[in-house]
DNA sequence: GGTGCCGTCGTACACAGTACGACACGGAGC
DNA sequence: GCTCCGTGTCGTACTGTGTACGACGGCACC
């Protein structure tokens, strides 16, 4: 390490003082983020009033916002519960891990665009997890170059509904419920004109439903299907 | 409209006298963005010097910074160059407007952020692209609720990836090349400790090689082949 | 009882978006 | 012709952001 940094290092004697320490700082972000305003809620000032303390102590543990940033993916990440391994097929392994991360995401809706722009960068939790996914795999037949791409896959999906999705949640704790979110939405493109988007019109409902747990459900079945189906043909030509 | 609104009305009698407009200021934001420096390069401040103008300038022209991102987001999406349609299968119309998505994406890595966040936002070139893609798909037989889905999902798809891969490509453009960053990569994952990691680090060459197109285009391949299988399940069935 | 170290945080600076109001100009009316 | 006004331009300033600097104060150790 090129710099001293004497700050960030997690050695810190046992908080010495206050009850303010990296994981209070993530918990409280958490919380901001999650709760109503979103991301952009989440500011140095905001969580140090929030702590109880000044602006500047928060950078007695993390170096940069960023890097609380950083810790508030990696502690989301690390949250993520997958059931316990036993006998399982390749069609059930990819299904859970489907499902944990779209736990994930709709449990802590803000992080996802956290998670999209940080799974590639590197910490703890976040390389435990795919370890364990990885190996999870792995385990159950699939070949390791394969298992790579099937994580991908169920990320980047999870990742884009996530996102996808999360614009309306924001809209809707910041005042309106989803649905009445929605039914607005609907309005809007059923109100279009009909000569110009008739399909758009035509479709107003389903396209609401776009960002629905249906959705989601729908793509995940799809994705197992295909990825087991393409498995038998990898493992049966070998 | 409730407002007076006499900035932002597109009517403006065809800019008096300086070369500024919409367009240009569009223009120069995409040029920011997608050379170098990123979205958080695009500021209004920067935007101004770069036209030759006073900052507030802009704001004759849209009431909001948020407003000038809507409209590149807009551009880059009337952008999008699909096929001309002609006698299709359903497979051959999922894979070319992926294939018109994932184009657009790379040319404009930047913008993938924004329209993850915007293709829900109703401006015109993009409900266009919607009601011409929902089109295609219906008229390739594909009944209009399951196009919904497709669309759906071949966009979240697609910016998922691309949401995936931008942070490498503005790593990338801000020094080094793509492939001197996934070499680092790729020595950081296999720099972990084995016994902790084993997998991360055995397959660290296919790791950094998730955001390849190649990678993209397996994932197309998978999504093709699975909607096409659903939709003649589901044809077959009524 | 010093003495030094380390966590805390008040202050200040650069930069963001943007509201307000002054300025300058081109055309309409006399 | 000059005046007046609407409209496009933009200088200034305000709020709010992330963060560097340096002063303060309490604890452990000699």
């Amino acid at each position: 390490m090129t710099t001293t940094a004497k700050g960030g290092a997690k050695g810190r004697r046992s908080a010495s003082r206050g009850k303010i320490s990296r994981e209070a700082i993530v918990a409280a972000a958490l919380e901001v983020s999650d709760s109503s305003a979103g991301l952009d809620a989440v500011t140095v000032r905001s969580l140090a009033t929030k702590l109880g303390t000044g602006t500047m102590t928060l950078y007695g543990y993390f170096r940069s916002k960023d890097e609380i940033l950083d810790a508030m993916a990696d502690h989301v990440m690390s949250g993520i519960e997958l059931p316990p391994v036993e006998d399982e097929t390749p069609e059930q392994a990819l299904r859970a891990v489907a499902q944990a991360f779209v736990k994930l995401m709709t449990e802590h809706p803000s992080v996802s665009w956290l998670l999209s722009s940080r799974v590639t960068r590197s910490h703890a939790s976040l390389k435990a997890a795919m370890e364990d996914i990885l190996q999870r795999f792995v385990n159950t037949g699939i070949p390791p170059e394969t298992a790579v791409r099937c994580y991908g896959l169920l990320i980047q999906f999870a990742l884009g509904f996530a996102a996808y999705q999360a614009p309306r949640q924001w809209g809707a704790a910041s005042g309106e419920d989803g649905a009445e979110l929605r039914r607005q939405q609907q309005h809007y493109w059923a109100g279009l004109p009909a000569t110009e988007f008739p399909l758009v019109v035509a479709l107003a409902p389903q396209l609401v439903l776009l960002p629905t747990e249906d959705q989601f459900d729908w793509g995940v079945d799809l994705l197992v299907e295909v990825l087991t189906r393409a498995l038998e043909r990898e493992t049966q030509r070998s």
